[in-house]
DNA sequence: CGGCCAACCTGTGCGC
DNA sequence: TGCGCACAGGTTGGCC
């Protein structure tokens, strides 16, 4: 579910809650999800304290005071909720497979459903060489994406655009929903083969692909609410997509008056308007 | 190696 | 109300 924009989002609602706090408890309710969750997780976690909270493409990286990283990828169906001392939950939910709480009175909750989630441990001297994390490509958002990197990644492609831009080694970030929004932007097919992009195109969609993320950022940032006051469910807020989601509506796009496709690539959907993208 | 598909899981919504 | 099916925003192992 969470791309780029939602794992930002979270990352942003935990801040406060998180960063600079000391965890009280740390408990695994789950033995796995994508992966078995780490035997010492309680152990390590509890007294440590967390220093910063970042995030590398779709990850959520919670770096400890002793060094140790805490690796954290939400898969489609994973949420965080967090809770003020007031209204923590007493009985938990069927999917509430990691609790952890903090000396400020704050209780965080991972749910997800189907397990596609991951939650590993790693530490700050290899990290950047961890297996998930180190052959993923540049993030959208940094110095190290632009048109002359993303031509590169693009030179030779056989698949297609939309199968290119998904692949987390040419680009960090982007999921089913945000390339289905940049290719409309740029008025490209997802079916177009990817080699087949001119310079030109590349450098119509390399600021979209940007402009896509950041605008969702911003949609996601105006819904976090004062956390130390309040609680609730981070990085899953209302945000109009022109594209996704839309077949057999009317194409967004001023003055087009076309309609919005699915199609169906590498089984996943595609979304786009059949006469203003091409 | 590139490209594609199935598999990992559970939940939801829809047609009958 | 129940059943079966399609589908869901991610990732990867295996196969051609």
């Amino acid at each position: 579910m969470p791309e780029l924009p939602e794992v930002e989002t979270v990352r942003r609602g935990l801040l406060p809650a998180l960063e600079g706090a000391t965890l009280v408890e740390a408990t695994a309710r789950a033995p796995k999800l994508r992966f078995p969750i780490p035997a010492d997780f309680s152990t390590r976690l509890t007294g440590n304290r967390i220093e910063r909270l970042t995030r590398r493409s779709k990850y959520i990286l919670m770096e400890c005071t002793d060094g140790l990283i805490v690796i954290l990828h939400l898969g489609m169906s994973g949420r965080v909720t967090i809770h003020d001392g007031t209204n923590a939950p007493e009985v938990y939910g069927k999917h509430d497979h990691v609790v952890l709480r903090t000396d400020r009175g704050a209780t965080i909750i991972y749910n997800d459903a189907r397990r596609f989630g991951l939650l590993v441990f790693s530490d700050r001297d290899t990290v950047q060489d961890h297996p998930l994390i180190r052959d993923i490509g540049p993030e959208p958002l940094g110095n190290a994406f632009n048109t002359d990197v993303l031509k590169a990644g693009l030179m030779g492609r056989k698949s297609s655009i939309k199968a290119a831009l998904l692949d987390q080694k040419l680009v960090a970030g982007l999921g089913n929903i945000y390339v289905c929004e940049a290719l409309w932007r740029a008025g490209i097919h997802p079916s177009r083969q990817a080699l087949s992009l001119s310079t030109a195109e590349v450098e119509t969609l390399t600021p979209i692909i940007r402009q896509v993320l950041t605008d969702a950022i911003e949609a996601g940032g105006s819904t976090l609410k004062d956390y130390v006051q309040a609680s609730g469910e981070l990085g899953y807020f209302q945000h109009s997509f022109r594209a996704y989601g839309r077949e057999g509506e009317a194409c967004l796009r001023e003055g087009c008056g076309g309609t919005v496709e699915r199609i169906v690539q590498q089984g996943r959907s595609s979304f786009y308007c059949g006469t203003c993208q091409n």
